[in-house]
This record gives structure tokens, C-alpha cells and sequence, in this order.
DNA sequence: GCCATACACCCGCGAATTAC
DNA sequence: GTAATTCGCGGGTGTATGGC
């Protein structure tokens, strides 16, 4: 094992990872002495150590206070996740402890909001009666950050690819439908046998925020269709906002079809008879690579699966 | 005012020794 | 053979001091 891996492995202790992370918050040894509850040189000492350990330079020392290295950087990322890692450990040791079954920490992209997610939970707290999911549901540009600081176990949705070095696993649930295009139930074209794309150029349209993939998949469609930019009145990330302006509104909307399909079914939307280019988007989790996932956050990604498979299959 | 270093002290751990 | 005690070492921390 190298030198780095051993020290690592035997010798960096939560003590340490707590203060590489306060001195990266702080950017001071004193500061972070006062923190710690504990001296200056005491910090300053753990420190080096802990640089002569891994051998490398962690923070540039100034006047002025500490700067972490492109190595310090790295080193604290991973220590954040560590602790979160602990933490989540110790949260799930106080549910067993109270008799649950342990916890899942869910991000929901808005694709997988009104179905995907909740269908998978309804079906973990069968199998687990005491088992909680805790729901944030929210974009992937505020989801990301709270995966990568530990806050997350997971994310759910429409979010793009990720190299291997980003430390995120992604695992695809389904690989895309296609973009259906919706209006409210009482809609002047809900009732039409055949809507021409042209016919389109009347109404208002919501189209998903900038920077999510789904955007990426409505724009090809609007431009094989020849929707007009102009025509965009909203960019919204919200389902439930979505949802009540298709309803009371003549605004034409943007849905994959499982989610289209689960809204015409409850009545509240429908799916315009319209010839559009497919245009799949995958739905797929998200995980931190370096992060054991906790048996009820695999249970959860687990029934994920079956659920995306039955849409997939038609069974949903 | 900031951080680094030198030195001293305290504490915990492991090995060696002793008592039973 | 086992448990209790002793001793040495290393780690962690504090104070004092110096350099930038």
C-alpha cells in the first residue's frame, strides 16, 4: 500500500478531517483554534502533520491567513463527505435505535417528482414500514452541490452525463420517451382528433428552465416543429406551478410522456394528437462514487428500477 | 495580526513485570 | 494462566517566542 493510502487508512482521524474542513471554512489557524477550542499552534501543529503525512501541500500560509492548495481542495471535498458520511451513520443508528428502519435523502428533479419518486417510496414504506424518505425537490443546479456536500443520498431525474472523475455514479432508470406536448383539459385544442403544428402559434408556452436537459430535448422539438421563441412566456421548474397554468390557462406545455400519460390519467391534462421528433430523455440517479450507500438508500434504488421498468414496459 | 517553531507537560497505549 | 501494576514511548496540547 502506498504511503499515502496508509496514512490515509491508519493515521487521518475525524479529528482531522474536522479540521481541515474548519480551517477551509475559516481560512485562519486561530480562528479555527477558537472553533476547536483549542490552541493556535495546537491547529497549526495538526496540521503539518497532517501535510507531512500525505506528504503534500495542503494550504498556502500567508499574512493574511490560509489559501487550501488544488491537493488541500481535493483532500477537504472528500473529508466534507466523510463526515456527512458519519453523521448520516450515527442518524441512522439513532432510527434503528428508535425502532426505524433507517433513512433515504432523496433530491427530486421535477420529471421524477409526480410519479417515479413517490411511486418507488409508497413501495419502500411497504416493505419497511418504519423507513423515512426525506423529499427536496428542487433543479439539478441545487441539487448537485447538497449530493456532493453529503446532504443528499441521492438524486432523482433528468440530469446530465457525468465523467468518472466528477465522483458521481449515475445509474440510468429509463432511458427517455420522448417529449409529449400537453394543454389543460379544458383547452380549446384538448378535444381535436389531429392538431396541426401550426396551430401552436396561438398559445403561450412553458418550457422548462435553462441549464436542465429536458430544456435541451423541448428546444430540438420546438425547432422540428418551428415553434416560435417568441412564443415562451414562461420557464418554469416547478411541476405544481406548471400544472395550474396548463389548467387555467391556454398555455401549451412540455412533458416526457410517462408524466404526461400519469396527468391525462388524473384528468387535469391532456396529450395533443401532434406528430413531434422523439426526442428521448434518460432519467437516471445519482450517487456519490466514493460513498457507501446505506441499505435503505439501496432498497429505495432498487424499487427505482421496477418502477421505471413497468413504465417502460406499459404496466404503470 | 498572522502563522511556525521549540520546549515542556499530560495522557493513553502497549509491552514487560509482578502478584495471585 | 490470568489479572493487576509498572514503565517507556508517542501523541496531543499549552506557553513562550520569533519571523513575516
Amino acid at each position: 500500500m502506498a504511503r499515502l493510502d496508509w496514512y490515509i487508512r491508519s493515521n487521518l482521524k475525524p479529528r482531522h478531517l474536522q479540521l481541515l474542513v474548519a480551517l477551509d471554512d475559516l481560512r485562519s489557524v486561530s480562528r479555527v483554534a477558537d472553533l476547536l477550542n483549542v490552541s493556535q499552534p495546537a491547529v497549526s501543529k495538526g496540521l503539518a502533520e497532517i501535510e507531512k503525512g500525505v506528504g503534500l501541500v495542503l494550504f498556502e500560509r500567508s499574512q493574511r491567513g490560509l489559501t487550501p492548495t488544488v491537493y488541500g481542495e481535493s483532500l477537504i471535498r472528500m473529508c466534507r463527505a466523510m463526515l456527512q458520511s458519519l453523521d448520516a451513520a450515527g442518524d441512522e443508528l439513532r432510527h434503528l435505535q428508535a425502532g426505524a428502519a433507517g433513512r433515504v435523502r432523496v433530491g427530486v428533479l421535477p420529471v421524477a417528482a409526480p410519479a417515479l419518486v413517490p411511486l418507488a417510496v409508497i413501495r419502500l414504506q411497504k416493505i419497511a414500514p418504519r423507513a423515512i424518505a426525506v423529499l427536496h425537490e428542487a433543479t439539478a443546479d441545487r441539487l448537485l452541490p447538497m449530493l456532493r456536500e453529503g446532504r443528499l443520498d441521492l438524486i432523482v431525474g433528468t440530469v446530465p452525463p457525468v465523467s468518472l472523475s466528477s465522483g458521481l455514479h449515475l445509474e440510468i432508470l429509463h432511458p427517455g420517451e420522448g417529449v409529449s406536448i400537453v394543454c389543460g383539459s379544458r383547452h380549446p385544442l384538448a378535444r381535436r382528433k389531429g392538431v396541426d403544428a401550426a396551430e401552436l402559434h396561438a398559445h403561450p408556452l412553458i418550457i422548462p428552465p435553462l441549464g436542465t436537459l429536458f430544456r435541451d430535448g423541448v428546444e430540438k422539438v420546438m425547432d422540428a416543429l418551428d415553434l416560435p421563441r417568441e412564443n415562451v412566456r414562461t420557464e418554469s421548474g416547478s411541476m405544481t406551478a406548471t400544472n395550474t397554468i396548463l389548467r387555467e390557462t391556454d398555455a401549451i406545455g412540455f412533458y416526457s410522456l410517462h408524466l404526461a400519460q400519469h396527468y391525462a390519467r388524473l384528468g387535469w391534462l391532456k396529450i395533443l394528437p401532434i406528430k413531434a421528433v422523439s426526442v428521448p430523455v434518460p432519467i437516471g440517479c445519482y450517487r456519490l462514487s466514493n460513498v457507501e450507500p446505506s441499505a435503505t438508500t439501496r432498497s429505495l434504488v432498487t424499487l427505482l428500477r421496477e418502477v421505471a421498468q413497468e413504465a417502460l414496459t406499459g404496466q404503470a
